[in-house]
RNA sequence: GACCCCAUCGUCUAGAGGUCUAGGACACCAGGUUUUCAUCCUGGUAACACGGGUUCGAUUCCCGUUGGGGUCGCCA
């Protein structure tokens, strides 16, 4: 039998990542074994589940490279078949009327709990049981005539013909349920797989208030999908060694669901940081230009006046210094402006440092004549104008550094320099000279 | 409260009775490289929640305690 599993969100807007994450591992599963990998969006709730939060669930799973196999199946459109089952239950017995009581107007349906014990084996925690006097029955159809959650999520999953149930750990308690109804429908249950929460530092679930918690939010904040990718599909599961850094190929083929692991764990933004640095170096220079390019039109920071080769220039002097895409626009601005402001602390310690200015005039006068400008020919002739000042190359490097970024802390200076090239730069050298230096 | 689940460095984890004086990664600290920033290299601090068993031997198995979480809707 084929293994088809499915992600069945309901559209609210957002996408959280513990909810992602459940939809990776379905993925992830379905790849491995050569199965497929079915979408169901959840839309009973017409208020929420607008056509854009669809088109939010299709963005993040698209942005993240989780392709769907067959059509998306709409809960909205199955009302019908979940009426016809509950007919079903009803004639057969297994669900029943009432309306005293009810918190609704008309009557409803329930579920009759069959009065046995239920277990199941779950692919990730293992063996579970439930007592019969510890489960009671449950409502499956409310007075207005609608079909609840476990009615319609068990139905459409036959409907689909889902083998494994892989979701999150606030499921577990539905599952009982959701067997009752399989064995009353005289249908095998599918495969059950619970995942540990994603919680924050406090041992809650993640919240908005955590951080970020909607893929969306990574997206604009620079994040490369594939590191969102691995570092959400590490929570939890590990192939065993001490690999870390995978593409979506490696996990496909090493990913399987008794290396999950069942207890709760935490996302470290830092260590996601990391692992995007990762990913970015696996990733051309092409990319990263455009990644940028793209960072900082939606941070405001693009000029159309921006020289394309200028731009790579720079995304190539900062290398690895980028971990997130908007990391240039927030480190680096100083390249595309030439108002820069200046770091105070900065100035005060390396410009109006004894002698420092006067330093600076004389590599203003070796600059503005060197020929041709690069990074080696700037590295030599500071080099000899310390040793004809007889001063450290400490003494020169920190007021220029300064003197053309506004700021201590950067790339390598004759790098810089070379990218700015020698106009650029000189008049850098006099703009500092003109505020900070004293008339001669 | 009832039921269920979970428990290794600060964090993510490896570990499926001896190979564990517990390994890796992020973070952190120190040293080195570097004229600056970052990278990089080397080293270091840091964990089996607790108590009982079982066993020749428990991080690993069992029980209990503690702590944490989930569920107890005509929400999904």
């Amino acid at each position: 039998m084929t293994v088809r599993t499915r992600f069945a969100p309901s559209p609210t807007g957002n996408v959280h990542i513990g909810n992602i994450r459940a939809a990776i591992y379905n993925w992830l599963f379905a790849r491995h074994v050569g199965g497929e990998f079915w979408l169901r969006l959840e839309d009973t709730d017409r208020e929420r589940s607008t056509k854009e939060a669809v088109q939010t669930v299709l963005d993040s799973m698209a942005w993240l490279g989780l392709d769907v196999d067959g059509e998306p199946l709409y809960q909205s459109t199955q009302r019908a078949r979940h009426m016809e089952v509950a007919e079903q239950l009803l004639a057969s017995g297994h669900a029943y009327r009432q309306d005293k009581g009810c918190t609704g107007k008309g009557e409803c349906v329930v579920f009759q709990m069959p009065g046995r014990d239920i277990s199941f084996h779950d692919e990730v925690k293992g063996d579970l049981s439930k007592k019969a006097e510890d489960m009671k029955d449950f409502v499956i159809v409310r007075s207005d005539g609608s079909p609840v959650f476990h009615l319609g999520n068990v139905v459409d999953d036959i409907t689909m013909g889902i083998t494994h149930v892989i979701r999150g750990d606030d499921h577990v308690e539905n599952t009982f349920k959701h067997i009752a109804i399989y064995h009353a429908l005289g249908l095998p249950p599918p495969k059950f797989a619970h995942l540990p929460m994603i919680v924050n530092a406090q041992g809650k679930p993640y919240s908005k208030r955590d951080g970020a918690a909607y893929v969306g939010e990574f997206q604009e904040r620079g994040f490369l999908p594939e590191a969102l990718f691995n570092s959400l599909a590490l929570l939890g599961w590990s192939p065993g060694d001490d690999l870390e850094v995978m593409s979506r190929e490696e996990m496909v083929a090493l990913f399987t669901l008794d290396r999950v692991r069942s207890a709760p764990s935490q996302l470290d933004m830092t260590k996601l940081l990391w692992m995007n640095g990762e990913h970015l170096k696996r990733r051309g220079l092409d990319e990263i230009v455009a990644g940028c390019e793209a960072a900082m039109k939606r941070q405001g920071l693009w000029r159309e006046d921006m020289d394309p080769a200028y731009f790579r220039a720079v995304v190539s002097c900062m290398g690895e210094r980028i971990k997130l895409f908007t990391d240039l626009g927030e480190q680096a601005a100083f390249f595309f402006n030439e108002d820069f402001a200046y770091d105070e602390k900065s100035v005060r310690k390396r410009l109006l440092k004894e002698g420092a200015l006067d330093i600076l005039r004389e590599e203003l006068a070796v600059l503005a004549a060197l020929e041709p400008f690069t990074a080696e020919s700037t590295d030599a002739a500071l080099h000899a104008l310390a040793e004809r000042m007889g001063r450290g190359m400490g003494d020169l490097v920190h007021p220029l550094r300064v003197a053309v970024s506004g700021t201590g802390v950067g790339p390598g200076l004759f790098e810089m320099l070379a990218v700015m090239g020698k106009d650029r730069s000189v008049a850098r050298i006099q703009r500092t000279l003109s505020i900070y230096g004293t008339p001669a």
